[in-house]
DNA sequence: ATGATGTCCTGGGCGC
DNA sequence: TGCGCCCAGGACATCA
């Protein structure tokens, strides 16, 4: 389940097979991901190069040198492997491949099929429906107490589903949402309109914390990328409270057990004792 | 407008 | 052992 590290990580894993490299062939394997890929695709990419690799959210944004943008989407499931043309079969789930100048094959696996993969002109990109009403990034400088406070002001949904939605900030998904909330003590079911200044000033510090240090650790994990098959593990972080469910909570002199709750559908883990 | 719910999809784990 | 059931979840569509 890629969040913004997994993402962030994976760019840099792709940027040295692809920025400078032109791509000569595009294949497709099926018509549709989540979304139809459009029918111009491979026309749009093949024989152009790929000028850099940039993220937005959990997107991918593949920068061509026609101002073309590949747009990438992982969905939950979705990797990319980067192997030499060796003319083996394709694997199952390998829906979409690039072939570059320097015979790299740069291949989209997705076995779930909630990935997306799209292409648009760069001039459109800000206002892409995608894009457009995207809140800001938690490691910019956009991102702090005042703006996360205003996000939540509005908001009559619990504080959980409310981190969840990009709208407040993006990049989070259920995983890192338990954790910052574990960190800050935050129980999942507040309400966001009534999280605090403070609180809101300790859920970016946590957010901005967590999200780092997992990045920091996939990058130790980025020559697994590159070598053999170039399969990105996702599961590496340990994580404080997701899927710990009745183990000891973690934080300092707690002495809580982990509980489990469903929200809109999806499974919060949370400290009862600690988390208020 | 906002919040709640349904939807897409497959593999893995579980119970019987 | 094998079958069927349920769960995982990002984000859009749709409904109230």
């Amino acid at each position: 389940m890629p969040e913004l590290p997994e993402v962030e990580t994976t760019r840099r894993g792709l940027a040295p097979a692809l920025e400078g490299a032109k791509i000569i062939r595009v294949i497709k394997r099926r018509d549709k991901i989540r979304i139809l890929i459009p029918d111009d695709f491979e026309k749009r990419i093949e024989g152009r190069k790929v000028a850099n690799i940039k993220r937005r959210a959990k997107y991918l944004q593949i920068y061509l040198d026609s101002d073309d943008v590949i747009i990438c989407h992982l969905g939950m499931s979705g990797k990319f492997i980067v192997k030499k043309n060796d003319n083996e079969p394709f694997a199952k789930h390998d829906h979409i491949i690039f072939q570059t100048d320097s015979d790299d094959m740069v291949i989209y696996n997705d076995p779930r099929r909630f990935g997306l993969m799209t292409i648009c002109h760069s001039s459109e990109l800000e206002q892409h429906k995608l894009f457009r009403d995207m809140a800001a990034e938690p490691l910019g400088n956009e991102f702090n107490g005042e703006y996360l406070l205003e996000k939540l002001a509005t908001r009559k949904t619990p504080i959980k589903t409310c981190l969840l939605d990009q709208k407040t900030v993006v990049g989070l998904g259920n995983i890192y949402v338990c954790e910052a909330l574990n960190m800050t003590k935050i129980s999942p079911t507040k309400m966001a309109n009534e999280i605090s200044a403070h609180e809101a000033e300790e859920l970016v510090s946590a957010i901005r914390n967590i999200l780092g240090r997992a990045i920091d650790a996939g990058g130790s994990s980025l020559k697994d990328f590159a070598r053999t098959d170039g399969d990105l593990g996702y599961f590496q972080h340990q994580f404080a409270i997701y899927g710990r469910e009745g183990e000891a909570c973690r934080n300092d002199g707690c002495g809580g057990t982990v509980g489990r709750i469903n929200q809109g559908g999806r499974s919060t883990f949370y400290c009862p004792e600690c988390q208020k």
